[in-house]
RNA sequence: GCCGCCAUCGUCUAGUCCGGUCUAGGACAUCAGGUUCUCAUCCUGAAGAUCAGGGGUUCGAAUCCCCUUGGCGGUACCA
């Protein structure tokens, strides 16, 4: 027997084959799926087809940039298309530059789409005005599905929105935004669930002309049916119901012309052939209404899942009072980008099947990832076990790899700075370079952030101005002190230039330390750097030299002697 | 208010569909110990969840059913 289906036609289905169709890789062309003996299910699926929607806001929303990545992780996995799609349908809330912003933390995250708008990377110009011919300096668009930007879309929504006007499903209304808030409260004041009150359904054929021809402002709404009950298949949470009686006749096309999300989201994903829909939980209770739209023009609903939210620590919904909830916040601060997408990725899914695995790489995430493992509940933004993580990546970085991250940050602090006549520093722009890096390399398996790079100048950069009761270790006396300095320096001065090298430092300090190891790595370490707590001398010394060792280890014998 | 969604250590979570192997496993954070010249790293261990509460079903429930509570979301000419 050979059961035969269209794509997403398996609303039909019972349960175990249905499980068994959805779990199936379902890129494109023609599938066949071996059930009981003898029997071939074959179906067709298209290509799978899914989009990042963002609103320019400026900044980019950690739980919209976690929405990105499932999205694109899930079109990755599926061999399908990914497809960026600009919803700046808010004339109030335009703001310069967000467009720009949006799309380059896409691109530094390395979500690569396949359609939509991107940015031209020669460009002179780096600010947008909505309207106005830069728009074509700074960006192009690519895809068959265009314009991508929906506020170039207005005519689309207004011929689709009249259309559903002569079906019926939408009417004029010409209610002040002061009338629908009295309503709203007389309703609020009732006890009733605030609603529109189709007031304007009310209106004749003729009113409603005379209306239109007067000139009144009127948005287009549309017109639910109130009948029955709404039931569709979440791809993370199941089966969810919604009483149709309590769906609001919502505005589809504002007085400005412009479309409501609600309605250029429905509209856009079916004309870009959007196949599965991956968003926030906050449009659960929207989604019958889209539901009906899709019905109302006889189009195939696209499968839909919507993910958990992101929350604060007293489990509210994240935001940006109570700390950081931009994605560029994080870059500022010195998170990486893998530690980032691998935390963000973790919040809110996990494979499941008894794995403890906490490090994922991209592919790992690609290969391991599956909407039916998303969570259903909101998750906690835990930014300790984003440093965890975070300082993991860090140490898995070459040092020239960390060097190119950690330089921006250490442009924005004085690295080389405060010398004591003792410290010379380093003066051509290579041996600036390989002294950073040096730093750096002891730096490593310190640092938790970026932001925290270069910190430890201290160590080699400032003045040595210290009590000889620094170089105390223990009971020690000054003698003994004095004598184990210069057995140091004359250790010192036995090793060569080119063997002056971290190992080699660090095997010869611990050799002529022999048994004595705190009384002698003690005080040579803190003659070298001033400090209680620090490196270790042999890397200490590694990164200062020979000359400016050796100075300083007989500088503190002055100071012992001259106390 | 109304509607919807959700509920396992402080946090992220495994286990829930197909009840017994769960006196509930892992990770972060915390604490203790070890390695160690100090710091950091690293290693070991401890503490931490009567599985939101209550009631069923069952020989047996974190797991199935019902109720309650709590949290969140929606309730806009925002998205």
């Amino acid at each position: 027997m050979v059961y035969k289906l269209s794509p997403f036609g398996k609303g039909g289905l019972k349960g175990d084959l249905k499980n068994k169709i959805s779990t199936a890789n379902p890129s494109s062309a023609l599938r066949t799926l071996p059930l009981l003996k003898g029997e071939i299910f074959e179906y067709y699926m298209d290509k799978i087809r899914v989009r990042f929607a963002p609103s320019p806001t400026g900044y980019m929303h950690i739980g919209n940039f976690r929405t990105a990545l499932y999205t694109y992780i899930f079109a990755k996995k599926n061999k399908g298309d990914f497809i960026l799609r600009i919803e700046d349908t808010d004339q109030k809330r335009y703001i310069p530059d967000a467009l720009e912003k949006l799309i380059k933390i896409i691109n530094w995250a390395g979500f690569e789409y396949n359609e939509g708008v991107f940015l031209k990377t020669d460009r002179g110009s780096t600010s947008l005005d909505h309207n106005d011919q830069k728009r074509s300096n700074l960006f192009y668009e690519k895809g068959d599905y265009g314009p991508y930007i929906q506020s170039e879309r207005l005519d689309i929504y207004k011929k689709h929105a009249e259309q559903l006007l002569k079906l019926g499903h939408a009417y004029y209304c010409f209610c002040t935004p002061e009338r629908l808030e009295e309503m709203r409260k007389n309703q609020l004041a009732n006890k009733q669930a605030p609603m529109y009150d189709r007031t304007c359904l009310k209106l004749t054929k003729e009113e409603v002309e005379d209306k239109l021809k007067k000139g009144e402002l009127y948005v287009i709404r549309q017109k639910i049916n109130t009948e029955g009950i709404t039931e569709f298949d979440d791809m993370v949470r199941g089966k969810v119901q919604i009483k149709n009686e309590l769906l609001d006749d919502q505005v589809l096309l504002k007085s400005d012309g412009y479309p409501t999300y609600n309605f250029a989201n429905v509209i856009d994903d079916h004309l870009m052939e959007i196949t599965h829909v991956i968003r926030g939980e906050e449009y659960i209770s929207s989604t019958p209404k889209y539901i009906q739209l899709y019905q109302n023009f006889d189009w195939k609903m696209p499968e839909i899942a919507h993910l958990p939210l992101l929350l604060n620590t007293d489990r509210t919904k994240l935001s940006k009072r109570q700390g950081d909830v931009a994605v560029e916040e994080y870059i500022a601060k010195g998170y990486l980008k893998n530690a980032i997408i691998n935390f963000v990725a973790l919040l809110g899914w996990n494979p499941g099947e008894g794995s403890t695995q906490e490090i994922f790489s991209f592919n790992e995430l690609v290969e391991k990832f599956d909407l039916k493992k998303v969570h259903k509940a909101g998750a906690v933004f835990d930014s300790k076990k984003l440093d965890w993580l975070n300082s993991r990546y860090i140490k898995k970085l070459s040092i020239d790899e960390l060097y190119d991250l950690a330089l921006p940050f250490l442009e924005k602090k004085d690295f080389f700075v405060n010398p004591s006549p003792l410290t010379p520093l380093p003066e051509g722009e290579a041996d600036k370079k390989d002294c950073i890096k040096k730093v750096l390399t002891i730096e490593q398996e310190r640092l938790n952030k970026l932001s925290g790079v270069g910190e430890s100048n201290k160590f080699f950069f400032q003045d040595i101005n210290y009590g000889k009761e620094l170089l105390h270790w223990k009971d020690m006396n000054d003698n003994d002190i004095i004598s184990l300095l210069e057995k140091a320096v004359i250790v010192l001065a036995g090793i060569k230039e080119e063997d002056w090298t971290r190992k080699n430092l660090e095997e010869i300090l611990l050799e002529a330390a022999g048994e004595k190891r705190g009384e002698f790595l003690w005080p040579l370490r803190a003659a070298l750097t001033g400090e209680k707590k620090s490196p270790p001398p042999g890397e200490v010394a590694w990164v200062l030299g020979k000359k400016e060792s050796t100075a300083r280890i007989k500088n503190a014998i002055s100071i012992i002697k001259n106390a």
